[in-house]
DNA sequence: CAAAAACCAGACCAACTGGTCAAGTTTTGG
DNA sequence: CCAAAACTTGACCAGTTGGTCTGGTTTTTG
């Protein structure tokens, strides 16, 4: 029993709330925040529908918490670049990981998805403050990279859209594409659409991509 | 009383079908097939609940009937191309044309987001083989495109994906564009936006954007 | 113009579901 | 070791909601 300094991680208490969480995560991304029943979480994490009421006061908590967690992982590398960096490697990278997240968390991601054509009613506005001053910082560094003609002049806002819809796309419509394709993505497909994905943007940025990638 | 061939459109029974579509569209986007009450699609359609029952054998009844209409919408021009037309023309066209309809039917577009995202359990398989064959048959017109040397050689599957992705985005997270961008998205920044993806896709592809768009 | 078909709508109900309660059992901490 | 805190769980309930039933009115049609 090495608890260290993380000892919440062994309690009974939060191992049971994790198992909850991800099984409402589950459960909020296949049917929707109303269609999804606190009997089949429990049952998913294999606990009686009472105790998630005892962790989670009432349902629409647990979802918030859930919304909470998800939004805690839309941060990445892009996060940080500045004018100074070359813009072929910064997007490439942030293309690569929004995908890699796509795979690896389709269902936060739905459940994002879900929230916003909902319109968004539980997105507080912390949240979008922050969400708006990321955006405007991130425009300032793509302004300053056409400016120094580093890549083509567009519009960034656009270009940010462009990639969040497409990668978002892998990720919510993944029963459509598992459709056309006649088989679910695995590894080598997402690689092969991440490498398409980074080809045509960066291209259509007038960029080239970088041979490291 | 001009009622023409069409005798049904003039009758209160398809006036009132009409109606009751238009409010569940509404708010079978806003809220999901679960969170949908009856009683507020007939409250929008300004009918009493027992109406809708009466047109529409039962809640899931509407839903499909509503589904299926919808899929009748999603096609365009793109369907008719052949590999004697010009690559950059068509596809200006069918971004153009996927673009003006998240604009105009983005209630539509959200409702068919939905869902896909819940896992297309109500996508028949009529359906789902009819939309192979259109994929199947645009993919040999890109890969003709391709190997005329008309545009860059890339995965026509994926491109396909980036295109409705994009698309689709701006009917979907409208909610979250309007946060960032501090008002709703009109015509004019439709048309901006549409003018941006269609240069980017464009190049990516290596082509030129045609000088009549 | 009559009768049949289509349409309208209030009253009602059975099933479901989020949430509570109370009575336990287990774990923790001093 | 013991008491308090944390956890577990079956029984139960009140509000909601899709859907029915019945009796009526309007429209269509032969």
């Amino acid at each position: 029993m090495k608890q260290s300094e993380y000892q919440k991680d062994d309690s009974i208490g939060s191992m049971n709330r994790h198992k909850i969480m991800a099984a409402a995560e589950y459960e909020f991304a296949l049917h929707g925040y109303a269609g999804t029943r606190v009997q089949h979480i429990a049952d998913r994490a294999q606990l009686p529908k009472t105790n998630v009421l005892y962790y989670f006061k009432c349902k629409e908590g647990l979802y918030l918490a859930l919304l909470e967690e998800i939004l805690s992982l839309w941060n990445g590398q892009f996060d940080e670049a500045t004018a100074e960096d070359d813009p072929a490697v910064i997007l490439a990278a942030y293309i690569r990981d929004k995908m890699t997240k796509a795979r690896q968390r389709s269902a936060a991601s739905k459940v994002f998805a879900l929230e916003i054509i909902n319109g968004a009613p539980n997105l507080n506005t912390f949240f979008r403050e922050q969400h708006c001053q990321w955006m405007a910082g991130r425009v300032q560094v793509l302004y300053s990279w056409m400016a120094q003609g580093k890549m083509k002049a567009l519009n960034p806002e656009y270009l940010l859209f462009h990639i969040w819809a497409t990668c978002q796309h892998y990720a919510d419509f993944a029963a459509q594409i598992t459709q056309l394709k006649g088989k679910p993505m695995g590894e080598p497909e997402f690689a092969e659409a991440t490498d398409n994905l980074i080809e045509l943007i960066l291209t259509g940025c007038g960029l080239t991509v970088p041979e490291r990638f």
